[in-house]
DNA sequence: CTACTTGCAAACTTTTTGCTTGCGA
DNA sequence: TCGCAAGCAAAAAGTTTGCAAGTAG
């Protein structure tokens, strides 16, 4: 993710009044220049040599508030685990069943679903979800 | 949900050498006959007049091997717990962000997103999972 | 300076597990 | 009768909360 876009959230930030601290910046920048859709526990391992005293605490506490900035997505599949996703483009992920990877495509054209859920159902429709699951070409190869 | 589908349901079970219980039938029946899409706890305290001694392991145990069996989904949103569905028909759920109330509603002509997902990722796509989210009607009058 | 943040630990929630007793076929 | 299933409680695992101490602005 490009350096405009973190101080793009920067910005967002300070505008909201939220002050910035140097575990804060880690967590954002961590998230805005991964592809990996981390678990906390994958962020907190992963920050944990620069910052040995943080708590997971910590990380749940401004995970929430960027999700109430509209700063990063919460993913909860199946696993156990939520995991975290900085792009907040339109975008949709293929979950590999056998290894976990999770990639992201793009694909435009369900917003026709979301008048047919409309329309059949009566609800005032906001947004939709979807993901593809399936076996990932590494783990294809590996037969 | 038809009487015939519960029939169904209970063949595949001694099919696969599984015992029926009162408590097993009822958390079966239970799920196929409403459209509530329940959570365990739910159930817990829907068949806790029946049962007083029913244990939530029962549930959960229950509710694995029907999954196993696809005679069960498990839908995982963002709240804290899992709500199971027993319509194993391809159909797509609407939720209300206000209410909670989950609404079935069918649609067609997703599969090409997956076969764009394929070409697009490497991926060997089996199945996918959409909802949309939005406001029901009781939720849209009450201001 | 002072209110917002962090770190820590305890609490809570959901789900899983191990083991004994019970009961369906 | 025999082995799968239920009940129970303890343990995991993930997440939230309360409070004291630290620090950004």
């Amino acid at each position: 993710m490009s350096a405009e876009q973190i101080q793009t959230a920067l910005k967002i930030l300070k505008g909201a009044g939220v002050r910035m601290t140097p575990q804060r910046h880690a967590i954002l920048s961590y998230l805005m220049n991964t592809k990996s859709h981390p678990t906390v526990d994958e962020i907190y391992k992963s920050l944990g040599g620069k910052f040995p005293s943080m708590s997971v605490a910590t990380i749940y506490n401004n995970l929430k508030m960027f999700k109430d900035l509209d700063l990063v997505k919460e993913l909860t599949y199946g696993d156990s685990s939520s995991r975290f996703d900085a792009n907040m483009e339109e975008h949709y992920h293929v979950v590999c069943l056998k290894c976990g990877t999770i990639e992201d495509f793009y694909y435009s054209g369900l917003h026709q679903v979301e008048e047919e859920a409309s329309t059949s159902t009566g609800f005032k429709v906001i947004s939709h979800r979807m993901e593809v699951y399936g076996v990932c070409s590494d783990c294809q190869v590996q037969h």
